[in-house]
DNA sequence: TTGGGGTTTTGCCCAGTATT
DNA sequence: AATACTGGGCAAAACCCCAA
């Protein structure tokens, strides 16, 4: 991956009108913020990647994609999970002409809603570019901004909005497959094939749908919107039932389909996302266990810490004071 | 593709102990 | 005293197999 990022040097000199002419590597945009999901962005910059390798591969040219890790004044920005990435300030990437911009949630986006640098930035982008996405929450910054978000990925349907600033429910599978989509127009759908089995092996067969006709609800189609919504719903007490009453399917036909399709009961994958979400919370707050399973979905400390036990084998204060341990020494070194 | 029925898993409540 | 953790029992929910 061209990772811009990485390149100061190049900046500001080159970033000239006509070394981003229409013809030359499309220009790619992640707008990072604090907590950002290291998953969701990180599909999208591998995916590009990948299309990279297997478009080089084919024709020995150079990159299609070159992708701008962007946030609003630059410099180091720590996903998630406490890994920091580089990135330039979007003041200084003004010059850029991006054919794709994805716009990544994380702890701190809201509040970078202040910037009112970052809100003239971001209308701009929106006028000027063919496709934004936005990643998880980054739904959000744009709505609380008030840009048009007719080209931003539709939320799904829901009873109640999501109330909780820093979720993993990111929407990993409408940005993946939008940089899919973008790689199909560009490259063609073999190569856009060939990069969903390599990037994710595991699922490639589910891909296959993304390369199908986007305009039929099939039951494939649903079961993956439901999985986004019990993302973006976890903390709430929600049933498999409210799931699938929301995309009108018999109880009983969406666990068959979901199952099928994602591997896991509605109920597992459901489980996973909060535990992900717990461990966030768990390692980057200082909030009670109690506390921490109540936002999460979890009930209380008791549910959490039996679900703890049987799924990753120590306590919830055990996890914390472990990663926390882990995370000071990768910092110390 | 759907639903009946049996099995497994989870949720909930309660009680008790350990630690800070 | 507050918080964290564990275990048991029962009911409900979730799941799976199989037949239509």
């Amino acid at each position: 991956m061209t990772y811009a990022a990485f390149e100061d040097r190049d900046l500001p000199a080159t970033l000239s009108a006509k070394k981003f002419a229409p013809g030359l590597a499309r220009q790619v945009g992640l707008v990072l913020f604090d907590g950002f999901s290291l998953l969701g962005t990180g599909m999208v910059a591998e995916v590009l990647q990948l299309a990279n390798e297997i478009a080089a591969a084919d024709d020995g040219g150079e990159p299609t994609y070159r992708v701008w890790l962007l946030s609003v004044r630059g410099g180091g920005i720590a996903c998630s999970s406490s890994l920091e990435l580089a990135t330039i300030a979007i003041d200084a990437a003004s010059q850029l002409h991006f054919d794709a911009v994805y716009i990544g949630g994380g702890r701190s986006a809201m509040q970078a809603l202040e910037d009112i640098r970052l809100i003239a930035w971001l209308r701009r982008v929106v006028a000027t570019t063919t496709e934004v996405r936005a990643i998880g929450h980054g739904q959000r910054l744009l709505e609380a901004a008030g840009i048009e978000t007719a080209r931003v990925v539709p939320e799904p349907p829901t009873h109640v909005a999501s109330t909780a600033d820093d979720t993993p429910g990111d929407d990993h599978h409408e940005a993946l497959k939008s940089a899919l989509m973008m790689i199909r127009r560009d490259l063609g759908v073999e190569i856009a094939r060939k990069v969903g089995e390599r990037a994710l092996p595991s699922i490639s067969t589910r891909l296959s749908a993304l390369f199908a006709d986007a305009t039929r609800a099939t039951p494939a189609d649903k079961v993956w919107a439901s999985a986004r919504w019990l993302e973006e719903n976890c903390e709430r007490p929600i049933s498999v039932g409210d799931a699938a009453q929301t995309f009108a399917m018999s109880e009983r036909n969406y666990l068959r389909c979901f199952k099928l399709e994602l591997g896991v009961t509605p109920s597992d994958y459901l489980l996973q996302v909060r535990l992900e979400l717990t461990c966030q919370l768990l390692v980057n707050t200082d909030l009670p266990v109690d506390k921490v399973a109540r936002r999460c979905g979890m009930r209380d400390g008791d549910r959490l810490s039996k679900i703890f036990r049987n799924r990753l084998g120590v306590s919830p204060t055990e996890y914390r004071n472990r990663h926390r341990v882990h995370a000071d020494n990768v910092i110390g070194q």
